[in-house]
DNA sequence: AATATTAATCGTAATATTGCAATATATAAA
DNA sequence: TTTATATATTGCAATATTACGATTAATATT
């Protein structure tokens, strides 16, 4: 056990939850906050910038990567991430429509 | 390790970051999900609907009321679970704050 | 070529999460 | 009171996640 059924589930459900996965962990929400605050790309600044190890920031980041929300420019030494706005605009429209289930509906307790 | 470093975020970072947990696992999805589509509360049929063990199913219950998105009252033997409405208003502002943040920016990459 | 810089990966340790059987608890029904 | 029903809790096993030091890889600089 400790392994997620994820085939009892629909696409959908899965696909909120793999999103919301990328929201769940402060650092994360850290290094989204940053890449959207200093608009222009960033690089390692954010292992200064947000106290933890090089290696856990790399983590992080290709955790979003890996879920399309950032993208990565090599450039030379360094990598530049930034935002991949269609697939954050995709994530946003997924996760508001679900929080707009909400209309019309009268809680009973 | 394995330890999240609470201190070193932001009191919104976390609470964004804890209030995306509800919904970083399907089964959680799922139950609210039903629980919006029964406009009127349900109780243990998640348990039928869903196929996980009650344990299971109670657990989860168990995380999203100490989150506050729901509430459950006690009907006889059986619980009658609903949405917090307005806990549920509350957590879609912040999380749709977080992310409207893209408004203007120019990605570089 | 040798060295410095930056980021990714590997290996490891610790904590968290998921899931369920078994048990406990609490109320309803008989 | 006994029994049935419904949910919560406990204990446990397995997987996932978080974090970091050490190493590797790749490019820049000297």
């Amino acid at each position: 056990m400790g392994l997620t059924k994820t085939e009892i589930f629909t696409d959908a459900q899965n696909e909120i939850a793999n999103l919301a996965k990328a929201f769940a962990h402060p650092a994360r929400v850290a290094i989204l906050h940053h890449l959207f605050k200093t608009n222009t790309c960033i690089c390692g600044d954010l292992v200064d910038e947000i106290g933890l190890a090089q290696a856990t920031i790399s983590q992080h980041l290709k955790e979003l990567k890996s879920l399309g929300l950032i993208k990565g420019n090599i450039e030379g030494t360094s990598v530049c991430y930034c935002i991949d706005q269609d697939k954050w605009q995709q994530m946003k429209h997924l996760l508001t429509a679900f929080f707009n289930q909400d209309i019309s509906s009268n809680s009973c307790c």
